[in-house]
DNA sequence: CTGAAAGCGCTAACAA
DNA sequence: TTGTTAGCGCTTTCAG
């Protein structure tokens, strides 16, 4: 009943060689409907399971497909990897994750432990992977994606989209509004490179139209509603004639908004919140928050297929595809009308 | 510079056996270190990468550790996998994942796919497998611990709470604090199995204390935040008289405060909304909502010990584990002292 | 401390 | 349509 059934035993049991019972539970092509019948009844008598770690190595490649992210308590990488597992639903591979918790040093042994199992593919978030890492991605025979981020060089492809002209557009955007004075609000800016691009390309913008000045409240602390609560207070606290605020993400606008409806603070009359993601849940707010919504399950499943793709180009002469850029929609209606 | 080089080539390039490059190459005992450093040396010099798959087949085992959950889009979920991550890291035990979407069939199909892997260990959301399933994981050599539930029979080990207890236990909270009619809103009840459980402990607890009428608002659609909303707009404009809500999650709880928000309903006084999870999010809505706090990360953390201890107890003769029940506290302080 | 032999369970590539 | 022959790249014996 336990896997110590082998395929020789089936083939045994069957009366055939282990060659045709190895067809007949696969492919089932070129095999006689009858054979593949008797095998696959005598396999299920028998209590055989098909041994993957065989078979990988037999054919030197596994329907693995590896996925390295930052984090998992963000909602965002678990819709990332939904958007893979979609993509990838019924062609047999299986994604196998890793997580880093945004330390290079983690992620190099990650990397490094998913390449050694031969993977057909790996998708990694971001492209700042410091050296080593690199070199892995770029000797790696399995075709590597990087994802959520096109503001760099791809080791091989990349899906994602510039985070800082994300950022950049929200400050655009505010501008446009006529909103004069801009605060800051982030979390994990010590690791978190794509909260960083944004900031920058979000202050750089505002530099280019002539506003200097812009406070932020900052901590190293991992993002949370409670976080965005809190830092609000206190950046308002030191500036309360501020008009318009961005945050590093969605989760700490939210909780800009709970401070804001506990002290009475029109939002977004006198005060227009932006965050970052597009949580379904900021259209649902009491109050309304700009934010960029981001096509994640979108970018899971372009890069599950760019993966596809290329084993599918295999020996081909196609030319090979590089960089899947993925649209994001700054979403401010509900903000802007509202005012 | 490819995976093109093998453990050979190491051991040709050092002039030593493979088996002593092997030996070299891992835990280093029984050689000399110089061999050891020579090895490594010339290991890195050409790019070796071992090969997890090999190395699997010839020692008949693997690291890798499958986890089968059933959604990724709910943040429960994610977490549980960042407490299996806490547990086995640095065990260089490698996580797998797969989502089943609710979907029995798919449940399968992943669990077959994940033992023909011959991990190290499965971890399985629930105890509802259908029979197919549950005869895997029952004639599994790995160890299998289901989590999350512990209404039923474990195929081996499991680790989680009663979800009917639960359910139950913030009914006879509601209850004590006054409440005179009760309602419920849920999502996904034809396939989330342990949110029917909630509910069933919830409503027979009120049964128990003659509360009949509890009117009901259930949808197969996905749990989300404007789900709640819209739910709980229809059952007020049904029930206007209600005085305590249960949701079968968080994620409803808060889109029924955000309902009651904007029509101004005085939350708690006039009516109590209860959720399930105790997501952080909770703590900081404008209004309070009680909840139930499940210790997801210590659930996911217990299972891969559970797993851990089960290799090393290998062979004695200690007594298997089988359940480990995992404390859930109905944290309502918010709720009831604003009350 | 090091090495040689013998597989792990399966499948590619032929041959029949 | 089926079978035979060789491995895949590593590690477990067991000898030196």
């Amino acid at each position: 009943m336990h896997s110590k059934v082998t395929l020789a035993d089936v083939a045994a049991a069957a009366g055939v060689s282990k060659m045709t019972a190895s067809r007949a539970m696969r492919g089932a092509k070129d095999v006689s409907p009858k054979t593949v019948e008797r095998v696959r009844e005598i396999a299920a008598e028998l209590g055989y399971m098909g041994n993957h770690v065989a078979a990988s190595l037999a054919n030197n490649r596994t329907d693995l497909i590896g996925v390295v992210v930052p984090s998992l308590s963000n909602i965002v990488f678990s819709e990332v990897m939904s958007g893979i597992e979609d993509a990838i639903a019924g062609t047999g591979l299986q994604p196998f994750f890793g997580v880093t918790g945004y330390d290079p040093e983690r992620e190099y042994l990650l990397v490094r432990q998913m390449l050694s199992w031969r993977p057909a593919g790996l998708i990694v978030t971001g492209l700042d992977q410091d050296s080593q890492t690199r070199e892995l991605l770029q000797a790696s025979t399995a075709p590597v994606v990087q994802i959520m981020d096109t503001d760099g060089t791809a080791a091989d492809m990349c899906v994602g989209f510039s985070q800082r002209e994300a950022g950049a557009g929200m400050a655009d955007l505010l501008i446009a509004q006529g909103r004069k004075q801009f605060g800051y609000v982030g979390c994990a800016l010590d690791r978190d490179t794509r909260a960083i691009k944004r900031r920058d390309g979000y202050l750089e913008s505002l530099t280019k139209s002539g506003f200097i000045q812009v406070p932020q409240q900052t901590s190293t602390e991992r993002s949370s509603v409670a976080a965005g609560k809190a830092m609000t207070a206190e950046l308002l606290a030191a500036h309360p004639t501020l008009d318009a605020i961005y945050y590093s993400n969605d989760d700490l606008a939210i909780g800009g908004v709970f401070h804001c409806m506990e002290q009475s603070i029109p939002v977004p009359e006198q005060l227009i919140l932006a965050g970052f993601n597009g949580l379904d849940l900021v259209a649902s707010l009491p109050a309304p928050v700009a934010t960029t919504r981001t096509s994640r399950r979108d970018i899971g499943t372009a890069a599950a297929k760019a993966i596809l793709s290329r084993h599918a180009a295999e020996g081909s002469n196609d030319p090979l595809l590089k960089t899947v850029p993925i649209q994001h929609v700054i979403d401010a209606r509900r903000t802007f009308t509202a005012k």
